[in-house]
DNA sequence: ACCGATGGCTAATGTCCTTAGCGTAAGGGC
DNA sequence: GCCCTTACGCTAAGGACATTAGCCATCGGT
């Protein structure tokens, strides 16, 4: 009875893989189990759980994304920083679809380690919007109406909703040229 | 052993409800059948299991969620069209969400009837674009912006991601002033 | 009133999640 | 280098859910 040499890491690094493979609904225990080359309760000895795994998965991919983020906006400012967040949080959710969807679940509010990483997410929109000129209630409209429009976005290129794929790339411009002209007039007429 | 009187209209209306309770994703056949008093595998005499009852949601959701944005656009034009669609859509959003949601599963392309119900509600958005004076691929990139915009708005909503609840409205009076201006713009500057 | 179609049921099977408890492998103290 | 504690993977068992097969009573048309 060789070991395995499972750790939580590696359980939920598989899991993620499954998750963007069959999407995070698809997830299941035995799945992971089955890619691991061990038995499914085995499982039990790393992590609490079906519902731990997608927190850990929630947290992981808060991780990528504000990173990925991050990176994007380093050293640039309004519609440049704007362009290169957009594209890169269009990327995340295309190259990580079950990663991205386990970001969405709620918070849960009590849930402290989860909402600290949600906030690092937020910095780099509110430093987005801060280049802007944006501050108080206009950036958080801001941010509000950046993220649903983004989300909103991935989300329909995912399922499918965009009829001809070819286009879609300019839809996307055309959707960061409205956010950019909003932005920037909010910015001069408050 | 009286007969409930089920019909496949009454199993998939109360699915739906349980869908508004809990979530789609929280909808079993179990629950179903419990809420309308028979035993699960009776339910099978009316419905094709699981998935067939979600696919008649999604039917169900999109001849709701046309009429209701229908009613809305009728008789007006432009942002007063706007306007009142996108607080159509929010509405029916937060007031079925199960519903909503089962509307935004993937048409898979030879599945002819629910196909022909997601262009119902495509054909309102289009004449919302039409009366903005959008033609061809303007009127294509605004409506995919326009429904990107109003589901991620919608779908953060309902996840709680929006920490204040009182400023929310405020958030999507300026959406929906983003995208007036955005279509405005575009009918006279193709 | 009969008789076939219909609509409820029980029983059985399979998948998945979860917990309990067993035995062995790994690694530190002496 | 040995022992002993801890950690880890296993089998077994139980519960929720979906699905299929097949039984029997009820309803509706003739």
């Amino acid at each position: 009875m060789a070991r395995a040499g499972l750790s939580p890491a590696r359980v939920v690094a598989e899991a993620a893989a499954v998750a963007d493979e069959v999407g995070l609904d698809g997830l299941t225990l035995a799945a992971v189990a089955e890619r691991l080359g061990v038995r499914l309760p085995s499982l039990y000895k790393h992590v609490d759980g079906v519902d731990a795994i997608r927190r850990e998965l929630a947290l992981l991919g808060l991780e990528e994304l504000a990173s990925a983020l991050g990176r994007a906006a380093m050293g640039r400012t309004q519609r440049t920083a704007l362009v290169d967040i957009a594209h890169a949080y269009r990327t995340f959710a295309t190259e990580r679809p079950g990663l991205y969807t386990a970001t969405l679940r709620a918070p849960s509010a009590d849930d402290e380690e989860l909402t600290a990483r949600a906030q690092v997410v937020l910095d780099v929109a509110f430093a987005l919007t801060r280049s802007y000129g944006l501050e108080g209630e206009d950036a958080i409209h801001a941010i509000r109406i950046l993220r649903s429009a983004l989300h909103g976005f991935v989300t329909q290129q995912a399922a499918g909703a965009f009829g001809l794929p070819e286009s879609v790339d300019a839809t996307f411009s055309r959707l960061i040229d409205v956010l950019d002209v909003a932005f920037s007039s909010w910015s001069t007429t408050p």
